[in-house]
DNA sequence: TTAAAAACTGACTGAGCGTTCAGTTAAGGA
DNA sequence: TCCTTAACTGAACGCTCAGTCAGTTTTTAA
């Protein structure tokens, strides 16, 4: 188990990084010390793989957020927005490049071909508009937040939010010095 | 010159669809009628044919604002705004394809060793920011838009409205269906 | 009409790469 | 200890595909 481990490590790292097709490998197989035949043991193709990655990212997505709504008390639900988003932003730390794999154009085409590619990008996907969604409910419950559709409302936040952050990691702008806009257009979009 | 320009067409097309390495040459040359040869004759190679097509784009994004820009008249900067985010997602039509080149991420990839096609990017970006800044600005004169960083506000509006963009062009969620709340998470900002 | 240049052709090449498979090594249980 | 199963190996295979090139056709200009 533990050469298993470490190809879908450096699979992870590559397919996030160079991309699906420009990953080799024979890359994976440098990288590991794993023989390229081993790979082919564990994972029936390249495709497999890739689709066993994108399911561990999934399940750590929402573990992730679980943990976050458990642990976490706010003193209303816009302050909880405005920490989700804080939150989101800061992830990519922990989870990495990992959510470079969302910013392909990949994973979305073999989403229309493979079932279980789509219904693992859009349960990270509903998993971010539903924490937003959550927040927002009940920040109209206590006050903080004005009439909007929650639903259509958290949609359009986490729009601007993984705009921002594609921006950043595409090298396009820096998410950094536009966060104080960032958290005051949430707040003028929620009141 | 009548191959080559079928070259091109067909080139940005399949670029665009199914991206770059995922386009092969034969591909090219059954589209088109040309012989594989024909395709190599014209361009260096493969990279340049794809730098050819982002540079031609990024001409005619430029000249299709440049005409928006004089052609209409607004009663203010918010009206224009406005109307920039549905000209934007309007321009789905005549643009077409071509802005799947835009959120795909092999040409950021290309672009961090290729300073042309980082240029070409570039251009593209700042052309949707400028336009939305110079409506904010010119709302700021007329009053119709509050005291906000005109720079920023217009990077968060320009990351919203594509970001909707995106969502739609990957199958993910109906950018039509949010466009009011779209439109009206402007006004909020712009306040 | 003719010669030179430009446009075009398609069979061929060779490197790259996903996948296979016959065989080897390591682990676990009796 | 021996047997069985799981884990692992890397040479070999077959196919794909960007790029080449020697030759042909078309265009241009004199």
């Amino acid at each position: 188990m533990k050469k298993k481990e470490a190809i879908l490590k450096a699979a992870s790292h590559l397919f996030s990084t160079k991309g699906f097709k420009e990953t080799h490998m024979s890359e994976i197989s440098a990288m590991t010390g794993a023989a390229e035949g081993t790979i082919f043991y564990h994972f029936k193709n390249k495709e497999e793989l890739f689709l066993t990655i994108l399911k561990n990212f999934k399940e750590s997505i929402i573990l992730e957020f679980e943990h976050y709504k458990t642990d976490k008390k706010f003193d209303n639900g816009l302050a909880m927005v405005k920490d989700i988003v804080k939150f989101y932003l800061h992830l990519e730390g922990p989870m990495g490049e990992n959510f470079l794999l969302l910013h392909r154009y990949e994973a979305y085409v073999l989403a229309r071909i493979n079932p279980e590619c789509r219904e693992n990008l859009e349960a990270i996907y509903n998993c971010f508009v539903d924490i937003f969604e959550y927040a927002i409910i009940k920040g109209q419950k206590d006050g903080s937040i004005g009439d909007v559709s929650a639903k259509k409302t958290a949609m359009i936040i986490f729009a601007m939010v993984d705009a921002l952050m594609r921006f950043n990691t595409f090298g396009l702008y820096d998410a950094g010095s536009l966060y104080n806009e960032l958290i005051m257009a949430c707040k003028k979009i929620l009141s």
